[in-house]
DNA sequence: AGCACGCCGACT
DNA sequence: GTCGGCGTGCTC
């Protein structure tokens, strides 16, 4: 017998075993359907096994029902992607299957009779009167499963399994999904017999000749067919097979990311600059898993590489993937790509119906599509052995996926690349510092692009010591204990911003914080209104009239009084966007002001609405979050002005540094990509820290000593690997009591080992979602080793010591504040 | 995810 | 004395 390992969708790390029993070979990759706790399931054979697994019972294996695809549906790379991703980051291999498949592969197959298997004798449907089956479908059974098909539950109760596999080998009987058209995408047509005979037809009804006829060349729907025949004889014809049923697409062409979102393309820039020319040239001489850092500052061009790279690949018979963070923040360079390989590409995004990302998923396995362009889930894409794998600002947290499968889609797409034998390429102005320690070491090799495209200078970065401006203030303010109006944009900004509005130049101003003040606060008990399910602040959201939780989204009506000691002197404290955008307008009403975060731009086309505005010169100021700040080149704004610039860096995290670092870096370089040089201006509290010196001065390589220095003293990456462990629970004594059972289950662990633990401690967000929350720190000197840690503790054999329901696993965490 | 098994409050 | 709440654990 043979055995075969199954991944499932469901939340479980393990494949299961099932026995084969067809005579067939089985193929990893093909779907199957797999008998599950009385019901059945769509599942992936991923292994063939020699024999049953010893740890499991026989008698509990069972064969599979069905084998539903002849070729396999993934491809033996992306399985063993999937595999390898569900050990690493202890995530259910189902969940990492069903990011890989295309939608609608899970969906419960039909089965329908072809109409060769109608003419097979004896036939293959039993007599209507056969005992056993259900009376009353019986008369119309054959016409059902020659139409709408059976469900593979009814199919199964008529015939056996094996039959029902070797029929469908042999043509007589198919599976209703094709795993790229869920239905209701597909429109049912007809196309001519397979075999209409010469001499029949002439003995066929006029009529009826006529829609072979217009059938000859393509398949049409009865639509298109009104005018010749009703719907009836069209039935008839299919049932007589003179014509057959065929499924077509309904949206034949997916939509372009251009047309979804309404962007135009830029000019190609074809002539590249030394610096370019030589990334490319290195690029495209490269050995095959060889993987290289583009380290180029903003602006300078990194875009014109990786369309000539591209180019240079796609024309080499290779297949093409680039990673980036986010699409619909960077409609421009989406429609550039476009515009570049018209017809040739597809851009994933989560945008997109399932019918159009089905339909692309096909396009890209079949190789009519060489091109893909997509975030972090785009790593799965059924491009055959990509040759080129470029990921667009690596140090991007976007790309770990912050639930569950927790996988991170740089890192899967470098393990893409060196097993398809690809050329691996990262790209950033400010990489992470786990890739810049590879590139120090000469694992990656690194090719910088030192200068802005045009010899456009960098901005000139100031940074505004925002006590200092404060102390003036109140100096200056007529009575010494006056309450001083809240200082949000300080004279040199205010200045700054006036020059530039009177010259006609654009502002950009960031304040990385929604809403319009963050904390509601109770003068009389010091107390912030929380939020009812987590333990954090609420923002208060003038335009929207509530308070709202940005961890959970729960909103609720702002308050006159304190929810606790009734007091009326609640204040709402704290700056947001909504806050500096009403801030600014009071200061320049003549202004065009605009505001860009989550609450103002609700779909990825507001927001390139706005954002096209403000490109085309319609707008004056943009005011927003992140989302502002990543990637754009906008050619108009020579200031960027960024409001508490070092507010992240009191975020409890060792990355903290790092982001803050990135986000100013990246945001300093939206200004001056025009003729005019730019200007940026930062206001902070703490202007001497290092993250806010170092990007001031664009001094990257010295923050990167100094931020790594810290890092290997304190055991962080990319000196160490870590994981974090969390156990969840509504009621806080369970979530505490299984810490510390897990607590001395790990504490043994580390005897003799170079192995670190910290915790168990509360979450930074202690309560989220109305769940306790308890965490470990797992801190070992590789990533092996880290693995191997891992597998111990998975290994905890009785449920009280892992309590595996409630223990959430990050691998790999891009902050330790899940 | 679903679904069964198991200990504590309102009913015949 | 039972019926049923969801809290907990298992599924090849």
């Amino acid at each position: 017998m043979i055995y075969v390992a199954v991944g499932l969708p469901v939340p479980q790390r393990q494949a299961f075993t099932y026995s084969f029993p067809f005579d067939l070979e089985p193929r990893p990759g093909q779907r199957v359907w797999a008998p599950w706790r009385g019901q059945y399931k769509t599942g992936i054979l991923l292994q063939v096994l020699a024999q049953a697994p010893a740890e499991i019972e026989a008698e509990k294996i069972r064969p599979l029902a069905c084998v539903l695809d002849v070729e396999p549906l993934l491809s033996q790379e992306l399985l063993d992607m999937a595999v390898w991703a569900a050990r690493y980051y202890r995530a259910p291999i189902g969940e990492l299957l069903a990011t890989a498949l295309p939608p609608g592969a899970e969906t419960a197959p039909r089965v329908r009779l072809t109409p060769e298997g109608a003419r097979i004798e004896p036939p293959i449907l039993p007599a209507p009167d056969t005992p056993g089956l259900f009376a009353a479908s019986s008369s119309r059974l054959r016409t059902r499963a020659q139409r709408q098909g059976l469900s593979l539950q009814e199919a199964l109760a008529i015939w056996p399994a094996e039959s029902l596999q070797a029929w469908v080998q042999k043509g007589w009987l198919e599976w209703m999904i094709a795993p790229s058209l869920p239905p209701g995408r597909q429109r049912l047509a007809y196309r001519a017999g397979q075999t209409p005979l010469e001499a029949e037809s002439h003995t066929l009804h006029p009529r009826r000749q006529q829609v072979l006829q217009a059938l000859q060349r393509e398949p049409k729907t009865p639509a298109q067919l009104r005018t010749l025949a009703s719907p009836s004889l069209l039935r008839a014809m299919a049932r007589d097979g003179q014509i057959e049923e065929h499924a077509i697409e309904a949206e034949p062409e997916p939509r372009t990311a251009a047309a979804h979102l309404n962007w135009p393309a830029r000019p190609r820039v074809t002539q590249l600059n030394p610096a370019q020319t030589a990334a490319c040239g290195a690029m495209t001489a490269a050995v095959a898993g060889e993987i290289f850092l583009l380290y180029g500052v903003t602006g300078s061009g990194k875009t014109a590489v990786y369309l000539e790279c591209m180019q240079h690949y796609l024309e080499r018979g290779r297949t093409v993937l680039l990673l980036v963070p986010e699409i619909g923040l960077t409609p421009a360079a989406a429609a550039d790509f476009e515009q570049a390989f018209p017809g040739q590409i597809a851009i994933l995004h989560s945008g997109m119906s399932a019918g159009e990302r089905a339909r692309n998923w096909h396009r890209i396995r079949n190789g009519e599509i060489r091109l893909v362009i997509g975030t972090r889930s785009a790593v799965w894409a059924p491009l055959r052995e990509p040759g080129l794998v470029i990921v667009d600002e690596e140090h991007d947290a976007a790309f770990k996926q912050q639930e569950s499968p927790r996988y991170s889609g740089r890192d899967l797409a470098i393990w893409r690349a060196r097993r398809a034998g690809a050329v691996t390429v990262l790209g950033s102005a400010t990489p992470s510092l786990e890739t810049w320690e590879h590139a120090r070491l000469g694992r990656y090799r690194k090719l910088e692009l030192p200068e802005r495209a045009q010899q456009r200078p960098l901005p000139r970065i100031e940074v505004v010591d925002m006590c200092e401006e404060f102390r003036r203030r109140a100096v200056t303010a007529a009575q010494p204990r006056q309450r001083l109006p809240e200082l949000i944009l300080a004279e040199p900004l205010l200045n700054a911003i006036r020059a530039r509005l009177e010259r006609r130049e654009q502002v950009l101003v960031l304040i990385n914080r929604r809403g319009f003040a963050p904390v509601a606060l109770c003068r009389q008990c010091g107390r912030a209104v929380e939020c009812r399910d987590c333990s954090s602040a609420m923002t208060w959201h003038r335009q929207a009239h509530c308070l709202l939780c940005h961890l959970c989204g729960y909103s609720a009506v702002p308050l006159r009084q304190c929810a606790h000691c009734g007091s009326e002197h609640l204040y709402y404290l704290g700056v947001g966007s909504e806050k500096v955008e009403a801030e600014l307008q009071q200061q320049f009403p003549a202004a065009r002001i605009r505001r860009l975060d989550r609450d103002s731009a609700r779909s990825r086309r507001q927001f390139a609405q706005v954002l096209r505005a403000f490109h085309a010169g319609d707008l004056d100021l943009l005011v927003g979050t992140q989302m502002i700040a990543k990637g754009h080149d906008l050619p108009g704004v020579t200031l960027v002005g960024v409001v508490q610039a070092d507010q992240g860096l009191h975020f409890p995290d060792f990355r903290a540094a790092e982001r803050t670092f990135q986000l100013l870096t990246q945001v300093a370089g939206r200004a001056g990509r025009g003729e005019i040089a730019g200007q940026v201006i930062l206001q902070a509290q703490s202007p001497g820290h290092y993250a806010m010196q170092a990007a001031a001065a664009h001094q990257t390589e010295h923050f990167y000593e100094r931020e790594a220095h810290f890092r290997r003293q304190l055991h962080y990456p990319p000196f160490a690997a870590l994981a974090v462990l969390q156990l969840r629970h509504r009621r806080q004594e369970r979530a505490w009591k299984m810490a510390q059972q897990l607590a001395s289950a790990l504490r043994p662990m580390l005897a003799g080992r170079p192995r670190r633990l910290l915790g168990p401690a509360p979450a930074l967000v202690a309560r989220l979602k109305r769940e306790y929350r308890f965490q470990f720190l797992l801190q070992c000197p590789s990533r092996p080793a880290l693995q191997a840690w891992l597998d111990e503790i998975e290994a905890l054999r009785p449920v009280r010591e892992l309590p595996t329901q409630s223990l959430v696993m990050d691998v790999d965490p891009v902050s330790l504040n899940l």
